[in-house]
DNA sequence: CGGGATCCGTAAAGATACTG
DNA sequence: CAGTATCTTTACGGATCCCG
C-alpha cells in the first residue's frame, strides 16, 4: 500500500494507511476474535500466503498495534497492544455494516467449511451441554472430502477441539446438512428449529444436545445485526 | 483487490472488498463530507489519478453505495445512497482512532496546503462574521509558489468561495503562518491564540475578525477526538 | 509441527499525457 | 468539466523450500 501512502494529514487518511491493505482488516479480526498464534491465525485466513501474514504481523508490530513475544508454552503468540485493541469498533462496525447492507445470497455465495468451524470452536457455549466429554460430529455431504466430516470435542474444563480427522471418540450427536445451511444458521439468517422442519438439517444422537443446539452452538457475534429475511 | 477477493462468507470480509482497496475510504470522505462532483473530489484526493478515481465511482456504483445523476445545472453529480451513508460510522471511527493512536508528529510530515484549504472551505462558519462580503488571504510563506497563497470569499447568502489565484478583491485580513501551524490549529492541537502568543501565527486587518478568527474558522469535524499535548 | 523465507508470474496502482 | 489511454512500478498470489 505504501510509497509514502496518501502523503495528506487527515486521521483518516493515516488510519486508511494502516488498514485499508490486503487483508489487514481479516487479520486483525482474527486477533480481536482471540487467536493469538501464526498458525491459528492462518486457519481464519485460508488463502492468505504465509509470506504476506508474516509480513503484516511485522508491519502490525512496527505500527504499534501488535506484540509478538513467546506465550507461557514458550511459543511466538501475537497479541493486541491498547491501540490494536481500540481497533474492535472498527471491525465491529464493518461486520455489522455487511451483515445489514450485503446480499445475503453474495456472502452464502462464499461458503467456507474451515473459516465455519473454526468459529464456531471459538463461541461454542459449553454451559448447556452434559458435564462430560461431548463429540460431535458435523456431516456436508455435498463438499469435497477434505471438508466433508468435522469433529467438536467438548471436554470439561478443557479448550473446545475442532478435529477434522476421527479422533477416535464415539460420537455424542451426528449432525448433517449443507454448508450453505449451516452457515446460514451461524449468521442468523436460519434457525436450528425452521432447518429442522424443512429438512434442510438432520440431528442424530443424545436427544438432550440435540434439544439444546441452538443454545450451546452460540452464533457469530456478528450475527444480532442481521437483517430480517425479506 | 479483487480476484474473487477473500472467499470468505464473513461480513467483515465482505465490507472489507468494497472498502479496502487503495483511496476506497478517502473518496468516501470526501464523499460524506459532502463533494459531489468528480473535480470536487479530485481536490480533496490530490494525488488520485483521474482513472483510479473513475474507476472507483463506478465500483461504487454498481456495489449500490454512490448514486450518479446530473445534479440541477445539469453536471453529473455524485451522491451517497443510503447504504453508502451507513458508512459513516466506519469512516468517522477511523478518523477517531488515527487521532488518538497515531503520533501528530507523523500526521503532521503529511502536510497538504489544498486539502487543508478545501477542508476549511467546507467548514468555515459564516455566522459571527460581519454581514458583508469578507475577504480572507492564508500566506504560507515557507511554500512552494503554487501553495503560498489563498483566498477565501466569504458572502452572505452564498458558498464560501476558495481561490488560489487573487480573485481582486480587497483583502480584509491577512493570516500569514507556516502551514505545520494553520494544520495543527485545524486539526485541534493548537489553538488560534496559543499560536499568535508565540508568534508562530500573524492577524493584520480587521480587528473584529481577527479576534474572532477561532470562531469563524471552525474545526476539522474529527478535531474533537484530539489528544492533549503531550 | 510451528514459523517462517524465496522466487516468479500476474494484477493493481502511479505518472503523465491526451480528448470529447 | 469529466473523464481515457498508455506505460511503468509496486503489491500480491502461489508454489516451493527451509530450519529448529
Amino acid at each position: 500500500m505504501n510509497q509514502a501512502g496518501y502523503a495528506q494529514f487527515c486521521p483518516v487518511s493515516m488510519a486508511a494507511e494502516v488498514l485499508c491493505t490486503r487483508w489487514t482488516i481479516l487479520l486483525l479480526r482474527e486477533l480481536l476474535f482471540g487467536s493469538t498464534r501464526f498458525n491459528d491465525l492462518r486457519r481464519g485466513l485460508a488463502r492468505m500466503s504465509p509470506a504476506l501474514l508474516s509480513q503484516r504481523l511485522k508491519e502490525l508490530e512496527a505500527e504499534g498495534i501488535v506484540r509478538r513475544a513467546p506465550g507461557a508454552s514458550g511459543v511466538l503468540e501475537y497479541h493486541l497492544t491498547p491501540a490494536g485493541e481500540a481497533l474492535r469498533p472498527i471491525v465491529e462496525a464493518m461486520g455489522f455494516w455487511g451483515q445489514r447492507w450485503i446480499d445475503s445470497e453474495l456472502s452464502l455465495q462464499k461458503l467456507d467449511a474451515q473459516l465455519l468451524m473454526w468459529d464456531m470452536r471459538r463461541r461454542l457455549n459449553p454451559a448447556p451441554m452434559p458435564r462430560r466429554r461431548c463429540t460431535i460430529q458435523f456431516q456436508y455431504p455435498e463438499r469435497p472430502e477434505t471438508e466433508r466430516l468435522w469433529w467438536l470435542v467438548v471436554e470439561p474444563g478443557k479448550p473446545v477441539d475442532l478435529c477434522g480427522i476421527d479422533p477416535g471418540f464415539e460420537v455424542d450427536l451426528y449432525v448433517a446438512s449443507d454448508l450453505r445451511t449451516m452457515t446460514a444458521i451461524w449468521m442468523g439468517q436460519d434457525t436450528v428449529r425452521a432447518a429442522l422442519g424443512a429438512d434442510r438439517l438432520k440431528l442424530i444422537g443424545d436427544r438432550e444436545l440435540a434439544a439444546q443446539m441452538q443454545t450451546w452452538l452460540g452464533l457469530s457475534s456478528l450475527a444480532y445485526a442481521a437483517r430480517p429475511a425479506a
